[in-house]
DNA sequence: TGAAAAAATATGTCTGACATAATAACTCTT
DNA sequence: AAGAGTTATTATGTCAGACATATTTTTTCA
């Protein structure tokens, strides 16, 4: 119920954006809901009518909703939302964790990244190639630390995209960014996990320096298939916990 | 200077969004820029403080700018603005279509659309193929009409990305839209290149209905190769004329 | 019945004021 | 003169109430 993000922005605006987002991913305001009209949200979340407008302004750039004139403000059918987006992105990881989610974010990270790091190969310059090793070196040095390894391993995954050269690629870093936000929530259930990659990523990095697109394509498929098997496993031993938690809270009802 | 949009939004807070956008993508404004207050913006762009602030409301939703108390608004680095956001791709497209975009967003759409297609085949339900079916036949109506085309070339397309049943392809048409709008602007060196790919989509279809996600694949990589042929040719033609037209200004000029 | 006119209403905009937080300036001490 | 602590300063953040504008809904009248 509470922040439980890392996010600080106190700004009320802000707050709002966010409250009203929670409203819409999680289907309590369905797609086509007409929202309450601005007046009444600033009464219900007791701030002016100009933050509820920042507010709506900033969910009609997502594509979250859209407002006109005497008509109201609607909330979007959900192919218009804009889920490549890192802030919708956080907000689904943070109060929709589901499995189809991380299967949806695995799949789009098998299509995309194999790709831009067979074109980072290519095309990449020697200083994209020292910076993606100086991420490498940078988790390698985190050890068994989560935390710590989480940011170098973000800049490895960045590092390759930007590298390729492509704005739609680089964009593409939001996507994975919140991929691997939800891999280190999930780590909990597997910390031995992220330092296991490690090996992986090393032969990505060989690959890209060696100016092999094949090899690197390969070598990140199969960093994607040890994620892809870490989540699962991950997942799986939560449901699991879960249920227990889940039993024992019937037990002690009964 | 004039809108040249077919959007109307007379919204003045979108005006003055689009026209800061302008500003920052067309480099007038770098990475790192200080934007000028809040007030001044307001009375360059004779309109209230409130408006702007919607407007750049608008523009961090975006990520091209943030701003922190005292310190300002600035302009993010390239890295975090969202290119793959539609009203961003549009933006770009009508006020810098150079060529390295076209080829980036080629580049991506020969990455992304190939597998979706091959996903929609094992995946996608018959009421899917079914839309995707009409949106061809929309297209085999409208015959050499350019515009008329247009719209069902977007929905086929739109409707193999809705069929993966992954929210982050589907977010991906936003992308498709901005491609196939550009093709359209460049169709006018080519009047018949739209009615050309008709039979490519035909393959696509027939491959999808089978089922058979290789096939599938393979269909659409010949479409996306004859789209690219289709746009560098459209490109060097607009660039001879451009050229002549320089050519015979500076005649006229002496 | 149906088209034109009037009323109603939700978003869009403007104004001017105050709150807040981060920076810049200025103390005062050592 | 250098540095730590305090006090302005300033640009964004928020508030309040009013009016403008565009649709929809209702009413009126031929």
């Amino acid at each position: 119920m509470a922040k439980a993000d890392s996010n600080d922005s106190p700004q009320s605006s802000a707050q709002v954006a966010r409250e009203v987002a929670r409203l819409i991913l999680t289907g309590v305001w369905r797609e086509g809901t007409t929202l309450p009209r601005e007046i009444e949200l600033a009464s219900r979340f007791d701030v002016s009518r100009a933050s509820i407008r920042e507010a709506l302004s900033l969910l009609k750039a997502k594509g979250l909703i859209v407002s006109r004139q005497k008509a109201g403000t609607h909330v979007r059918s959900r192919i218009d939302w804009n889920m490549l987006d890192e802030e919708l992105l956080n907000w689904t990881l943070s109060e929709l964790p589901t499995q189809e989610f991380a299967q949806q974010l695995l799949e789009i990270r098998r299509i995309v990244e194999p790709e831009a790091c067979a074109i980072c190969a290519v095309r990449g310059s020697d200083e994209d190639f020292a910076r993606i090793e100086r991420a490498y070196r940078g988790m390698d040095a985190a050890g068994l630390d989560r935390l710590a390894y989480a940011e170098p391993d973000l800049q490895f995954h960045r590092g390759i995209l930007i590298a390729t050269g492509n704005d739609f690629l680089i964009a593409f870093g939001a996507t994975v960014a919140a991929a691997l936000r939800m891999s280190f929530n999930l780590s909990t259930q597997n910390p031995g996990a992220p330092r296991k990659s490690l090996p992986y990523h090393r032969a990505v990095l060989d690959a890209i320096w060696a100016r092999n697109p094949d090899r690197a394509r390969q070598a990140m498929i199969k960093l994607m298939d040890l994620t892809e098997q870490n989540i699962i496993l991950a997942l799986s031993r939560q449901r699991k916990k879960d249920a227990e938690e889940d039993n024992a809270r019937t037990r002690r009802a009964r």
